[in-house]
DNA sequence: TCTGGGGTCCTAGGACCC
DNA sequence: TCTGGGGTCCTAGGACCC
């Protein structure tokens, strides 16, 4: 990443709100180089062993030095840098770490909002800064300053700068110190460009755009760097000459539009602008809880794939009454061999958390696919239309009744719960 | 060169109802 | 005998993100 980003302090003066976005850098595999000291400056990947079907889920930044990514395949990335160490990935101990960090995050401004396991982001106000700082200068002498980054270039000292990048940088050695963990910071206007000016100053960087550049900020990127331009769109507009923001910029909107039709033309001078959500709320409830699974070897033995459609239906129930949740849809997913993927999906007309019900209809749906000879790569499932459980008392009968599956499950969900859902198994996926 | 597992959101056609 | 438009739900598929 460029290390001679300029941002400009705004002709409207400096900003009362702002939005921040943070970012754990190659989370994964920082988790990893702690726990196992030994791994430290070493190139580690997160995914699987390097003969595993899958892809790279984390990459040091040992290992993207030489080559590797996310999400290349493993073996491809063992052919890339064979001597990377290779590790499955211990979820539970990122989630601690990721719940260590945001707890630090909210102590510091409670408008944090987590978007995902490694990132997040605040809704910064310059109060919050005059609060912790009462006799703080807050107006920067400089037309124009560099980023911070892990090793800052200043300016001069602290009355040329901002006060949310004085923020950020408070948070971000408030959890280096805390936890050992790096995160990058991208401060602006709204969610998008905030995003953005994070990934642009990774790792251990502060990028702070002031409101009113945004336009000169984005202009030399590449449009793939928006959230949600991704391998497809970046094509089709590649073939109609838009790879840049500057290549979208120069273009008047009817231009736009004769290249790349009205809707697009609209979203991308919007993009070009610079213009997002500037709301950081939750997202609420899951629409969907899933399980699947590819075979390590392409599967033939249809007993085999039944046994692990049951597994999967178990365990997304699992998850489901978890969350005290019902779901009124069930889907199966199917992936072969050739690498072609078919659902199929069925609406209950009820809503049940418990797989013995929901299986029953997984099965018809397997029917249904599994007509003639198959090499199952993948099999999975997912269970969507999710809405509370109504959570009712067990009636009498159901109670005294030990061989009741609702009665059952709450037992073995009890086992589960304590010691993993893969610790316990159950007759169905034999 | 071989492509994970967990998700969200969008599109599009057809059924069905008013 | 021919036939509109809107709304909603269901299903299938696909792009995309972390």
């Amino acid at each position: 990443m460029p290390s001679d980003l300029t941002v400009h302090e705004s002709p409207r003066g400096s900003a009362r709100r702002v939005i921040a976005h943070v970012d754990l850098d190659a989370f994964f595999t920082s988790v990893e180089q702690l726990l196992d000291p030994r791994l430290a400056g070493k190139p580690v990947v997160v995914g699987g062993p390097a003969d595993a079907r899958g892809v790279v889920a984390s990459a040091s930044y040992e290992a993207r030095a030489r080559g590797v990514y996310v999400p290349m395949p493993l073996t491809r990335a063992y052919r890339v840098c064979p001597e990377a160490h290779f590790l499955t990935g211990r979820h539970g101990e990122y989630s601690k770490f990721s719940k260590r960090v945001f707890e630090i995050c909210r102590q510091q401004s409670p408008t944090f909002e987590a978007a995902s396991i490694d990132e997040g982001y605040f809704d910064w106000k310059r109060e919050q800064w005059t609060a912790l700082h009462p006799v703080s200068t807050g107006r920067p002498a400089s037309r124009a300053h560099p980023v911070s980054t892990a090793h800052p270039v200043r300016m001069g000292k602290s009355p040329g700068r901002h006060w949310p990048v004085e923020l950020a940088e408070r948070l971000r050695d408030a959890v280096l110190s805390q936890t050992g963990l790096n995160v990058s910071i991208g401060i602006a206007k709204n969610r998008l460009v905030a995003k953005i000016a994070s990934k642009c100053c990774k790792p251990r960087g502060v990028c702070h755009i002031a409101e009113g550049f945004e336009r000169a900020f984005l202009r030399p990127m590449p449009l793939s760097v928006v959230p949600g331009i991704g391998q497809r769109a970046t094509a089709m507009l590649e073939a109609t000459g838009l790879v840049t923001f500057d290549d979208v910029q120069r273009l008047s909107m009817s231009q736009l539009e004769s290249r790349v039709g009205s809707k697009w033309a609209e979203r991308l001078q919007r993009l070009a602008d610079g213009e997002g959500s500037k709301s950081i709320s939750l997202s609420g409830p899951p629409k969907s809880i899933s399980s699947e699974n590819t075979f390590a070897t392409d599967c033939r033995d249809m007993h085999t794939v039944r046994a692990m459609l049951y597994r999967c239906v178990e365990k997304a129930a699992w998850r489901l009454r978890k969350a005290g949740l019902k779901a009124g849809t069930l889907t199966v997913k199917l992936r072969t061999a050739d690498f072609k993927t078919v659902e199929r999906s069925r609406s209950l007309g009820f809503r049940t958390d418990q797989h013995q019900e929901l299986y029953g209809y997984a099965q018809n749906i397997w029917r249904k696919l599994s007509q003639g000879p198959l090499s199952v790569r993948l099999i999975g499932v997912r269970l969507s239309s999710l809405d509370e459980s109504s959570n009712r008392q067990l009636l009498l009968h159901e109670k005294e009744n030990r061989c009741n599956p609702r009665s059952m499950n709450q037992t073995v969900d009890q086992i589960r719960d304590r010691f993993g859902f893969e610790k316990l198994v159950t007759g169905g996926a034999l």
